[in-house]
DNA sequence: CGATTTTGACCTGCGC
DNA sequence: GCGCAGGTCAAAATCG
């Protein structure tokens, strides 16, 4: 009896300290994304306020001649190959989060990318890598995929430039199921995150997975996808259901864990 | 053996 | 002009 007590006690003062570093970690986590929140909003308010200076300029009645003499800059032939695709564009980032175990530096979004070049960056130790589109011989599309310096279990992946071709890349079976960007991002956010894959035809590539189908791919696409982006960051809602979908993911974790522990369910 | 990755060297732009 | 940092090249290594 008396052991059976102590045994008990014993268990419960585990779930207890278990429970206390798991507050410990969300703690930090939530710490980590607020950061990340704020991060966005001062880049939400800088882009509103360059929009409205814009907007203004415009008004003032400055000729169209002048406005769309954004002359393309000369390019010296001796310069190097990444000055020739230079684009007014903003580059599209994506943050994908992977297992905090998986190091590489691999984001699936359907194309197939070569990497060409690594480095240490000044600002996060995490190095950064290089890839270049290698459907096509000479697509100019690249990115730049680091990792988050605040939460390494979050990939950044930075698009530079425009595929030139349709086809999309079959994702390969060697691929872990679940590490399409579709699938690593926040449960609610992934609403609106889904219509941007849906545009560009990520997100069927991958959920048709092996069926010999390759996609007519509309060359407007790119276009789109970048218009709903910039309507998204216009939209304070899809800031609020970002933040709400991690926070959810978040508690649904800590609730899982708990009715894990309830049921001494060892975690994986 | 061809494709891909690694990695040190090199080039370029930018701030001082 | 110089030094620094980011980006790219290309030879060697590795992989399938």
């Amino acid at each position: 009896m008396l052991v059976q007590v102590l045994n008990t006690a014993v268990i419960m003062d585990v779930k207890v300290e278990t429970l206390k570093s798991e507050l410990k970690r969300v703690r930090e986590e939530n710490k980590t994304l607020r950061v990340m929140f704020e991060v966005l909003s001062s880049k939400y308010t800088k882009l509103e306020s360059h929009l409205q200076e814009i907007n203004k300029e415009q008004d003032k009645g400055m000729s169209s001649n002048q406005i769309g003499s954004v002359t393309e800059p000369i390019l010296d032939v001796n310069k190097r190959r990444r000055l020739e695709f230079h684009t007014a564009k903003k580059p599209l980032q994506i943050f994908v989060r992977t297992h905090p175990m998986d190091d590489s530096l691999i984001v699936k979004d359907g194309y197939q990318w070569r990497k060409y070049g690594q480095k240490v960056t000044k600002d996060n130790a995490s190095p950064r890598a290089y890839f270049r589109c290698s459907m096509a011989p000479i697509c100019p599309a690249k990115k730049k995929v680091q990792r988050c310096l605040h939460d390494k279990s979050i990939l950044v992946a930075t698009y530079d430039g425009e595929h030139n071709h349709g086809a999309l890349h079959e994702p390969s079976s060697s691929t872990p199921r679940g590490s399409s960007v579709a699938n690593q991002l926040p449960s609610v956010a992934n609403d609106k995150a889904m219509n941007i894959l849906a545009l560009s035809g990520l997100s069927q590539t991958d959920r048709r997975h092996g069926e010999e189908v390759i996609h007519q791919h509309n060359y407007d696409t790119n276009i789109k996808v970048e218009e709903y982006v910039s309507s998204l960051i216009k939209d304070p809602d899809f800031t609020m259901s970002l933040a709400e979908a991690v926070a959810r993911t978040i508690t649904g974790e800590l609730k899982q864990q708990d009715l894990n522990l309830n049921l001494n369910i060892p975690e994986e």
